[in-house]
DNA sequence: GTGAAAGCGCTAACAT
DNA sequence: ATGTTAGCGCTTTCAC
């Protein structure tokens, strides 16, 4: 039997300024770098900030601070039940929890099948001047060159859910994509040797020049053309408007094809295939999705679906924007930029709790 | 295009106190309960309080609060790589996020094997006087009999990991350890039809008069024997100090059945079987273990182990000790006695990130 | 360059 | 039963 005990000794600036025998202001000059201090000052009280371990006591400092801080975010406008509400849902609570930290958060929601009111979204932003811009990449070539007038501007901006690599972000905050195909891969084949898979796909993928969900379907893809190189991907089209449309393709893509059993969508829409899935029960048919949206548990819950690769789309981005929050409070120290996700693996035994 | 603004309109306890024509203290008093004031200036106030949408800045009351809080928490010593290392790294993590906030943090370690060493640790924290005391159930009848000590000296305590259901505990953080069990059953056999599966348990269990997973067992064997009636469950004890003698009992078993490809463990400590698997692959074996030990996930990374079953074991820690930290701090008002934790599977594939 | 001092919103001790 | 007031440790303004 032993005990330890985990208690601070809580210095204060006073202590600090006292043991460097400077005033408090002189501690606060050095402790974020605002100048006017006299080098044998500085290293004074560096030494003495050092010998007491000294950390600023951050419920202090909020409560004294009046500085303000403003973050926009841009993220894509979406009906109940979809993706991104998810994710905005995640976005308000963050925002709420940090407004009493001199932090207030606007929203931006465009429509991102209009590349117009994405750029009059950025356009804004831009004019609203505000410390810092959270978002996610929708269309790739606008968000570049928004991020270039960012950074000319000296607005410092932050990735959720993806990124684009090679630039200036200070927080990333997602999974990896690729890899999150293909552990939708391997849920979907293991322990089978599949000779046929299904990969549903939206219609509008086709239409659209950025695909969210590319990196991910090759990951998928790339798994199974890996390992099980003789297998052979149906690729079927949908539109997720269209309820009536998609049970008769689906219908008939496996009254023609009655062989194939693996099933699985990479966006995160598989509850689409609800009404077909109920109409046509087949022991042997698997089926796999990605994303915890309402609607796609409770597929799972019903049975209709095996398995979900997860990623918690409210928690990521309550974290996100946590983060940013809390790396423009602190200064701008944070320690990692990249903050991968976890991926989890939902099936009905580990749904609820 | 549409823009939605959070922030937070910042009312004061003066400017509820101003509202209902009071001082700021009554105001206090009735936000905290504390009495001495009159039914009709306490309906005034809470009027104004509703009418402003009040709450406390956190900051500035945890500022200027003198309380000073006390939790002691019960552990199993530990050695490197064992399950409660990484429980003790969650709390330890906690105690010091929270000490700032006036907490401070006793950790006693006692013996598992030794009840003396536990019931010694009980008085010891008896004695220390304590505002609150977090444990999970190692020796039940004795952590009963203490709960009730505390009871009676008015000491607030907090399960974790397990619980005692009829006790009066103010919170508890952990899995529902049946579903964990069934979750891992469900894993070992989905997509296959065992007939025969090895359930490889420590010999301890059987000295101990309690097995901390005997419920987590009992929910992975009701779900073989629900859904594979016909299937056989072999019962290997085993000792985790005697390595060789381990390599020796599996090689044994194992050549006496060489029709059993399905092993388990539901204790956290599959790792042991590593010498074995390594010695003697199997590609019809499927092996599934519990809890995200380092050497498990070793196992995992080097494909010895197909799934684990998983709880973040350092963040139920962290945040078991953190709810009951706020728990403390706020008067007690929670909403949530229960923190069912959510149980993850991991496979090689989303082992990492 | 450096120091003194006011005040952030709250708690708690004291006064009435 | 209610009001007054002195800090908590920090930031920030202003004076030197």
């Amino acid at each position: 039997m032993s005990m330890q005990l985990i208690t601070n000794e809580t210095y204060t600036v006073s202590d600090v300024a006292k043991k460097a025998g400077v005033a408090r202001a002189t501690v606060d000059r050095v402790l974020f770098n605002r100048g006017y201090v006299s080098q044998k000052t500085r290293e004074k009280v560096l030494k003495a900030i050092k010998e007491l371990d000294y950390t600023p006591n951050a419920s202090a400092s909020q409560l004294a601070s009046k500085k303000k801080y403003r973050i926009a975010c841009l993220v894509p406008q979406f009906r109940p039940g979809e993706y991104w509400e998810e994710m905005n849902n995640g976005l308000v609570a963050s925002a709420k929890d940090y407004s009493p930290h001199n932090i207030s958060v606007a929203l931006y929601h465009f429509d991102q099948n209009d590349e117009e009111s994405f750029v009059n979204s950025c356009k804004s932003i831009l004019e609203s001047k505000p410390d810092g811009v959270m978002l996610s990449v929708v269309f790739p070539d606008i968000v570049a060159t928004f991020c270039q007038e960012l950074e000319s501007n000296n607005i410092q901006y932050a990735f959720m859910d993806n990124k684009i690599d090679n630039l200036n972000y200070s927080i990333y905050h997602g999974i990896d994509s690729y890899k999150n195909g293909r552990l939708g891969a391997w849920l979907l084949t293991t322990r089978t040797d599949p000779k046929e898979i299904a990969l549903i796909r939206l219609r509008r993928d086709m239409r659209h020049k950025s695909d969210p969900n590319r990196t991910r379907r090759h990951g998928f893809t790339d798994y199974i053309e890996d390992s099980f190189p003789d297998c052979r991907i149906h690729t079927i089209f949908i539109d997720p408007e269209k309820t009536d449309e998609i049970l008769e393709i689906l219908e008939d893509f496996f009254t023609k094809n009655p062989s194939v059993h693996h099933i699985a969508m990479t966006n995160s829409r598989v509850f689409l295939l609800r009404d077909f899935l109920r109409k046509h029960p087949d022991p042997k048919r698997i089926v796999v999705g990605f994303d915890d949206l309402k609607n796609n548990l409770d597929c799972l819950r019903e049975g209709l679906i095996d398995s979900l690769v997860v990623r918690h789309i409210k928690k990521q981005a309550y974290n996100a924007l946590s983060s940013f929050a809390e790396y423009l409070l602190r200064n701008n120290k944070t320690k990692h930029m990249n903050h991968f996700v976890h991926m989890e693996i939902l099936t009905k035994l580990n749904l609820d709790n």
